[in-house]
DNA sequence: ATTAATCCTATCAATTTAATAGGGATTACA
DNA sequence: TGTAATCCCTATTAAATTGATAGGATTAAT
């Protein structure tokens, strides 16, 4: 299941991608417009912020502002910093890997083998889609 | 992530599958050999057994069994029944849809179609693959 | 009968998730 | 200079989920 937290986290990106206007947006903008908890929003748009991702600006008519155009916001950047890793297990990660327990050689193992399969094939989606796609409109 | 129940339920119809004597298999044998708690182990066959993957045989030299060929085992269908819809979101899952209260129209939420995509290419997998692939040894 | 297995359901502890709370720090601008 | 608006930070909490265990009930072979 994708978190909340991802799932606000990129409709807030999407609507600070599509407010053309070049100024901050602020928190309290989107939460309403999105139906987001603000209070919850603002801890997602400070991780994404710490990632690099966004920028802010504090203060009377402050807010968030992407760092980069939509097209070079690559969606496994986002997922990473939101979801944390793409992969399904540990041992098949390439940021996060880890070795499993109760694995003796993982070279063997059946489930390894299906899961590089599953997170190659969600990298390949996730590699072509960018913010600016998300952001088109309808359909 | 995947949950140590889908794992642990990979590991066992793997492992039975690769039994080829027909006879029924032990929990305590797949749970010794495989490094998985026996108990929470009966419980995961027992889900397969419902879910009429597997068969079983009650009493002395009793044990689980595959209903069908390796090859008829459909990945899709062990981890619906493991991990649940193969979606991220509700609003995108094929067998166990539901609606997100927090979208006005799914047809122009960036997350949904995003999903949608992540959604096939899973699939595409997950279809692709059956129990006989899992149980082939090495790489 | 005895033994060895599955079957069933309840429960528990740990973790994660979603959300809230309560201010602190910074900036615009009157 | 003061005040309102805004992001910043961390802690806390409640609910849900997960992983595992417990304790027998039932069934079948010998």
């Amino acid at each position: 299941m994708l978190s909340k937290k991802t799932k606000y986290g990129l409709k807030a990106l999407t609507f600070i991608a599509r407010s053309e206007s070049g100024m901050p947006v602020r928190v309290g903008e989107i939460a309403g417009s999105e139906s987001i908890p603000q209070k919850f929003l603002e801890t997602i748009l400070l991780t994404l912020r710490k990632a690099g991702i966004l920028g802010s600006k504090k203060g009377k008519h402050g807010g968030y502002y992407l760092r980069s155009h939509p097209s070079a916001v690559k969606m496994t950047d986002v997922m990473r910093v939101l979801e944390g890793p793409i992969a399904m297990v540990p041992c098949v990660s390439l940021n996060y890997y880890e070795k499993c327990d109760d694995c003796p050689d993982e070279h063997q193992c059946s489930v390894h083998r299906l899961m590089i399969e599953v997170r190659d094939s969600t990298l390949k989606v996730l590699r072509n889609t960018t913010l600016e796609d998300l952001a088109l409109k309808d359909s």
